[in-house]
DNA sequence: GTCTATACTAGGATAGAC
DNA sequence: GTCTATCCTAGTATAGAC
């Protein structure tokens, strides 16, 4: 009569747990919330993950792992055009953030809500966004781009724009500006420099 | 023998709290933490503070006033020229991310530590946000700009994007690229409609 | 043997009384 | 300024159902 393992626990724990995460902030949700959310036992969540921290530490790489999807998308759109894999990222990014009940960027919140420096949350986050950028820089680097890494800042201030801005305001208006400024963006730095035009480094 | 009421006693609270709230988050910070890192009694604080909440929000509206700083130096630095100003907003947003504590908007750390949407901390916030972009709209109508309202939102993007993405790798390079970037924008949106130019709305 | 559910510890939180 | 009341937290251990 032994009862059968449930492969799918941890799975149930980590669903319910991201969502009370995101909604409520972690640091205002209790594990005997997420308990009380899925139905199972504390023995069961802390056999799967040792600790709150290595609960939310998975929240996390599930919100990174959307992060790689994003790429694959902007890659799987334009193969061969980085520069429309820029736009395609910003584009997806926007669309997240459009959700009626998007809350920002889960990595950045959670950052705001760990930000001792030596925390391992907060590092998880850090290191995230400095690969980010990293992947990013990398794509500009393939597009004809003067400044390569200007271009990737710029794209990079205009997602942490998004997510900021919509999370807080909500994504009426700043999401269609968004893309629109990230379109701009790239043609500005990836056109050929003609001369007596009148460029952006004429300032 | 009375002791003195010690009319500095709030403010003192206050500074007390505000470092520590912006060094580690409202909500990991005790008010023991507080009433220890000032010296004062528990009392003091209840009698000038009536919750933690209201400590909160003074310590938020703290951060709104040197908004409001913000925009009283930008008009004092340009006042005929609101293109310049909408400039010196974001030179001074990113000065003040660049230094070497900065853990991103105040604000907006406050919005990702109480996400409940009927939480007045995360009610001030929204509000705080809203006006924000309204009184850059106001800025952004009085320049040349064709689309006033999109380059209002550019601005505001461009100020979050510095905001988040500073607060969590550090202000290097990205301070820099969000000055240029913004001032490329502003001239782009005020320039006059020459013809046959590569105009922004070409696409 | 594995599950759910509960009891328990030790600590820290806000808040208020004195 | 100290001391108390009440509550909630993470985490562990135990009890009982299947």
């Amino acid at each position: 009569m032994a009862r059968k393992p449930d492969p799918g626990a941890r799975e149930r724990i980590l669903a319910a747990a991201s969502r009370l995460f995101f909604a409520h902030g972690v640091r205002a949700v209790g594990l005997q919330q997420i308990i009380d959310a899925c139905g199972c036992g504390k023995n069961v969540l802390y056999r799967e993950f040792g600790s709150k921290d290595a609960l939310v530490a998975a929240y996390l790489e599930r919100f990174a792992r959307d992060w790689q999807i994003v790429l694959e998308e902007a890659t799987e759109a334009a193969p061969q055009d980085p520069a429309r894999q820029l736009a395609v990222i910003v584009e997806r990014v926007a669309a997240r953030a459009g959700g009626n009940g998007f809350r920002g960027c889960a990595l950045s919140n959670v950052h705001a809500e760990f930000p001792d420096l030596d925390h391992p949350l907060h590092r998880y986050v850090v290191d995230h966004y400095a690969a980010r950028l990293a992947t990013l820089r990398d794509i500009a680097r393939r597009t004809a781009a003067r400044d390569p890494d200007a271009l990737a800042r710029r794209i990079s201030l205009i997602i942490d724009g998004i997510n900021t801005n919509a999370g807080i305001l909500g994504g009426d208006g700043s999401l269609t500006a968004a893309v629109a400024f990230a379109r701009e963006a790239i043609t500005v730095a990836t056109a050929p420099p003609q001369g007596a035009e009148g460029s952006p480094a004429s300032r």
